[in-house]
DNA sequence: ATCGAGAATT
């Protein structure tokens, strides 16, 4: 990271007080071999903070390896404000810390997403004269990734190696090569991995299996499987996070031979499938509209004693619901609870959004009302699901009254709620609204194309061409370049207000912004110069469409033929409209 | 005793 030093983090660690947090100096004697036994002890924040309290009154004190352990297990409920709290507490009653301490507290402040605060514990191992570890600096950089600064993050791992900070071992390259691939930067990762290969730090399983992973995400199996016969070949010992990888990536694809094999392959090297590995097939059928075979896996699965799990259920709920049978995914939903197996907010959001498609908002809403009652709670997802259900059986006012609760009570709208609301408000004329929102939602820094996309089309609909010019302008200014559904979406708007010259420069500005047109936006620009009768022009594109593969959709084609009936000299113009099958 | 990879929803 640039200008990266100690001392500019010096004084700067910022205390966080908890008002639960009274300490007593008073001792109490005769502790001295009390064992404490912190997984059952702790089951909330609150026996956390008290048996932080009891702990430090004891005479002798615990060793630190109890505080540490006593703040990861709280680090594991997610307290991480109140780790760093506690550990306040302890240096101002001057208990010993160690290493390991320091490492959990670095941890904590990038788990909070306060990278700035954990490079404020730096300076306290060295006045400490405590060393930096591997640990110290994988845990900083999983904070970076984790608030997006992936040119920090990589920066911090070459300096800690240039500088020999530290011997960088396998975990910190492969949460470098993680935080990469998740952010779809699987060829950077997979050049980590051939850096590690030539280096000291041999990559391990877990490396490979990063890049395995992603390349299968991505869609690249041929790859990921070139990836896996070189672990073969440099005996690097497979595990089930391998299979798995690619048998999920197998079935994204549809290649069902492929998973066969695969999981032969596997079951002969004494790797058995898991509930992931069913569960991923199971998924990958039910996206197919196969459910009966996702069934017969999951009695499959049974039979080889592997139980289904909740993720399991979910994954069969969807696919009926994906096949519009909301009430078997119902059915499953209560022999899931038959099997004592809870229900979570996912399974929730699956039913919902079921009974949404199928436009029961009424259903929709009282299973949201009956979320709380079995000890779960609505999220973002569930929200932006329940909206989309209302607009689309256009309920604009009740969409309305779910926002309000929402913000009153539910949990922080994101991008999709906000793109939901101005689509929604769009579609049914309340432009007021929609600008409103859209102008409160200037200063959030939105970098997501599909949302301006939305703006940009529900402008055009409603005869604000210029505004949704000004938008789309806009996009370049924030370095956020505009996709095909843009440019269509505006050459569209273009369309509609007859203005067909502009629709024709956008068309050729998108091919020389290296986005080419694809059949949609042809079919658009076509149907736009159908419409206004200008049949010469409109030839030129039907052409280019056909010289690009692409052809005309039935709406078209129906619209043309209405014009050949009325003006059958539009036949000489437009061979290619009979020779290449358009229709 | 502290840091790592794989499954489901808008």
């Amino acid at each position: 990271m640039r200008g990266f030093s100690l001392r500019k983090y010096n004084n700067c660690i910022p205390f966080l007080s908890s008002s639960a947090i009274r300490c007593c100096y008073s001792s109490i004697k005769g502790n001295a071999g009390v064992t404490i036994n912190v997984e059952n002890e702790v089951k909330c924040l609150d026996d956390a903070v008290s048996l932080f309290h009891r702990m430090v009154r004891m005479n002798p004190l615990p060793s630190v390896a109890v505080f540490c352990k006593l703040f990861d297990t709280m680090i594991s409920m997610e307290h991480y404000s109140s780790v760093v709290s506690l550990f306040q507490e302890m240096r101002k009653l001057r208990i010993p810390i160690n290493e390991f301490m320091l490492n959990i507290v670095t941890n904590s402040y990038c788990l909070m997403h306060r990278s700035d605060c954990a490079f404020s514990v730096l300076p306290f191992y060295l006045k400490s004269g405590i060393l930096f570890s591997g640990v110290t600096f994988t845990s900083l950089i999983r904070g970076l990734f984790a608030e997006n600064r992936l040119k920090d993050a990589v920066e911090l791992l070459k300096k800690v190696a240039r500088e020999n900070i530290c011997e960088p071992d396998q975990i910190m390259y492969g949460t470098v090569m993680n935080g990469l691939c998740k952010r779809g930067h699987t060829q950077k990762a997979l050049s980590l991995l051939r850096l590690m290969e030539h280096g000291n730090t041999k990559p391990d399983v877990y490396n490979y299996n990063i890049v395995v992973d992603a390349l299968c995400k991505d869609g690249n199996l041929v790859a990921a499987i070139n990836l896996l016969n070189e672990m073969k070949q440099k005996n690097i010992l497979l595990n089930i996070v391998t299979y798995n990888s690619l048998i999920d990536g197998s079935c994204k694809l549809g290649q069902w031979e492929k998973v066969k094999t695969l999981f032969s392959e596997m079951v002969n090297l004494n790797i058995y499938p898991n509930v992931i590995t069913f569960t991923m097939v199971i998924d990958g059928l039910c996206k197919e509209g196969k459910v009966e075979d996702a069934e017969e896996v999951m009695k499959r699965m049974v039979e080889k004693g592997v139980e289904p799990d909740i993720i399991t259920y979910n994954a069969i709920m969807d696919g009926y619901c994906l096949r519009g049978q909301v009430d078997r995914a119902r059915r499953i939903f209560d022999i899931m609870i038959d099997k004592c197996i809870e229900p979570d907010i996912i399974s929730y959001n699956i039913l919902i959004n079921g009974y949404c498609k199928e436009k029961k908002v009424a259903k929709a809403m009282q299973l949201l009302g009956e979320i709380s009652q079995r000890g779960s709670k609505p999220n973002t997802v569930t929200y932006n699901t329940i909206l989309q259900g209302v607009f689309e059986v256009g309920r604009t006012g009740d969409a309305k009254k779910i926002f309000d609760e929402m913000l009153r009570v539910g949990p922080t709208p994101n991008i999709c709620t906000h793109s939901t609301l101005l689509d929604g408000y769009f579609k049914y004329g309340l432009v007021e609204e929609a600008v409103l929102l859209f102008n409160e939602l200037a200063r959030r820094e939105y970098n997501d194309v599909s949302f301006y996309n939305v703006v940009i089309n529900g402008l055009c609909k409603n005869g604000k061409l210029d505004e949704a010019h000004s938008v789309f302008e806009k996009l370049s200014s924030i370095g956020l370049p505009p996709d095909v559904r843009t440019y269509t979406t505006m050459i569209t708007g273009f369309c509609i207000h007859g203005l067909l010259d502009e629709a024709k420069s956008m068309l050729r500005k998108m091919e020389d912004n290296g986005c080419p047109p694809n059949n949609v936006t042809y079919r658009v620009i076509v149907q736009g110069f159908l419409r206004c009768s200008k049949f010469s022009e409109m030839e030129t594109f039907v052409k280019e469409m056909a010289d690009r593969g692409f052809s005309l959709d039935a709406s078209t084609a129906g619209l043309l033929v209405n014009v050949v009936r009325e003006n059958p000299s539009v036949l000489d113009m437009t061979p290619e409209l009979h020779s290449k099958n358009m229709y």
